[in-house]
DNA sequence: CTGAAAGCGCTAACAC
DNA sequence: GTGTTAGCGCTTTCAG
């Protein structure tokens, strides 16, 4: 098929092409008649408009960039799955980018993501990465971003306060009388790791303790399961806390091929939730984060900001849940 | 920062746009002296090439379109992954849609895809999708397909031969003597389940014997863990052949919950792999689907379909390994 | 209610 | 080597 354009279908309805432009975009003053007569032409032409063109005329594009670590974590399917949902609603296309470590990477990807003239840009990343904000910034493209709480000109975010869900979580335990509590680091999303680390800090200090339980996974293992299996040899907690399901699995298994009993002789806690944790026996506890909700809300909060409608709430805090499993045996 | 275009620049440096858009695309006829300062006046302003602009002019977006389902399956994380890694070498950009179930959501993106202006696109679906695949075709736009085998005027596909692998597996356990083999079925892969069905039979017939242990889940049940649940109360099979990690671990626990043994009283093998199948207790037996490489294949024969290089090979059937692990005996 | 014409930012002949 | 100019396909004043 040949390529059709405005002209094509102006001619064949013997009209102008600004009114061809006017029924596309359902402007409302254009006769009935005419306007029949445009989209039997349109129909008969098989024609589409060019979103390249109508991007170049309108400087806006209707696509915003999403940025996110490699998409293999089951919940950040989740948050792409969600960000879909609403993207597709408000008629807005999403174009993909992974960043892996490594700044010069994310250098590249932002100069791609200016060229490319997405309305926005929505990240979800581990770490701040004040660089990449500061250069969209200066181009005047608005930025969402999910997981970091932060706000700004034109920036805004979606987040969950992580160290408080554990702060809360360490307190039930410390009433319990479990006081030998451990965050396992995450070495793909440290940042969090570190959060719920603060978070456990800051509830034992509240209660008059001290807290150092922070394992940190030595870079000469090359998996979680590999220094869990070793570290549980020699060790005991009365509670793991870990970032992901898979992270909370190798503590899990590591832990029973040591001898050590789940829930029994030690409780595991999973941060993130996925259909996984309830997917293994026995099934994990955990605290059941909004992964969709993350998505579609921080794409509605980008809609929100390039209507140039009032953003209220520049910091958006979700809730989260805590779901007892069979990981614990304190409920 | 005000916009800035090619215009400016050109003023900057006291050149003509011409010879602006020149050193942008790297043309060597430019002197060293003028190309400096060009290069310097790009610097300076911050100039970044509008690619919607030059999409237009060229009539081409080095962006290619993909579909895939809901994208929370953990082997399309990867898939992704695997595509968004040769899409980054070769600056291609990914616009991401989810179809979900139900033909006219296909429709219109399909009608998205093609305003969009694509430069091809790849989708991944367990399914055909002949209209859409007409459709697309109709407007000139390349597609490779991911997982289903296909190829015509500028359509490529890279997928594995399922049939294959599940017919040889029945082939091996027919050899040691199981011969009560069920194949349990997939709804979100229905196809895929099919054609592991279609595996089994083949085996069997070959084999002289007849077969008919397709295991299809029922409508009312709303999932797959709660169906097998009451399956396994009165039935029981040598080796259960399930789809996906999650399938095999709905099989894997609610076998055990019914006093059946695994691997002793009956084995499981899950067809697509994911570290989740290494994450639970017992691992789950599998075989090792190249998703990455699906992804990374697809995007690079797109690659070569738009730089008009000869595709010899329209069809590309990755291959497999077959990773025997604790939920089976037979090895 | 409809048409004419001037951009939007860039590329690619074609001149010089 | 470099500049001029005519598009690429669409939107949007501004007239009529």
């Amino acid at each position: 098929m040949k390529r059709v354009t405005i002209y094509d279908v102006a001619r064949e309805a013997n009209v102008s092409l600004a009114t061809v432009s006017r029924v596309i975009n359902g402007s409302d003053v254009v006769k009935e008649a005419t306007r029949n007569k445009v989209q039997d032409a349109i129909t008969k032409l098989g024609y589409k408009p060019n979103a390249i063109a109508q991007g170049l005329a309108l400087q806006r594009t209707t696509t915003i960039g999403l940025i996110i670590p490699e998409a293999s974590f089951t919940y950040i399917g989740q948050i792409i799955n969600g960000l879909l949902d609403v993207a597709k609603i408000y008629n807005y296309n999403v174009m993909l980018h992974t960043i892996t470590e490594g700044i010069t990477d994310a250098e590249k990807i932002v100069d791609v993501i200016i060229k490319s003239r997405v309305d926005g840009v929505i990240v979800y990343s581990d770490k701040m990465m004040e660089d990449s904000i500061t250069t969209l910034n200066s181009y005047n493209i608005p930025i969402v971003m999910i997981a970091n709480k932060a706000s700004g000109e034109s920036l805004c975010s979606v987040y969950i306060d992580i160290a408080k869900a554990i702060r809360e979580l360490c307190n039930r335990y410390i009433g319990y009388g479990v006081t030998d509590i451990a965050v396992l680091e995450d070495r793909k999303n440290r940042n969090s790791s570190r959060l719920m680390a603060h978070g456990a800090k800051q509830a034992f200090e509240a209660n008059g303790l001290s807290w150092n339980n922070y394992i940190e996974i030595p870079n000469e293992y090359r998996s979680t399961y590999r220094f869990v299996r070793k570290y549980f040899e020699d060790h005991r907690h009365g509670l793991v806390i870990a970032y992901r399901d898979s992270q909370a699995m190798a503590v899990l298994n590591s832990a029973r091929e040591n001898g050590i009993a789940v829930p029994d002789d030690m409780e595991v806690v999973c941060f993130v939730d996925t259909k996984y944790n309830s997917a293994v026996r026995p099934m994990i506890s955990s605290f059941s984060i909004p992964s969709y909700d993350l998505g579609a809300v921080s794409m509605r909060v980008m809609t929100k900001m390039l209507e140039n409608d009032r953003v209220t709430d520049k910091e958006k805090c979700l809730s989260y849940l805590y779901t007892a499993r069979q990981t614990t045996k304190h409920h």
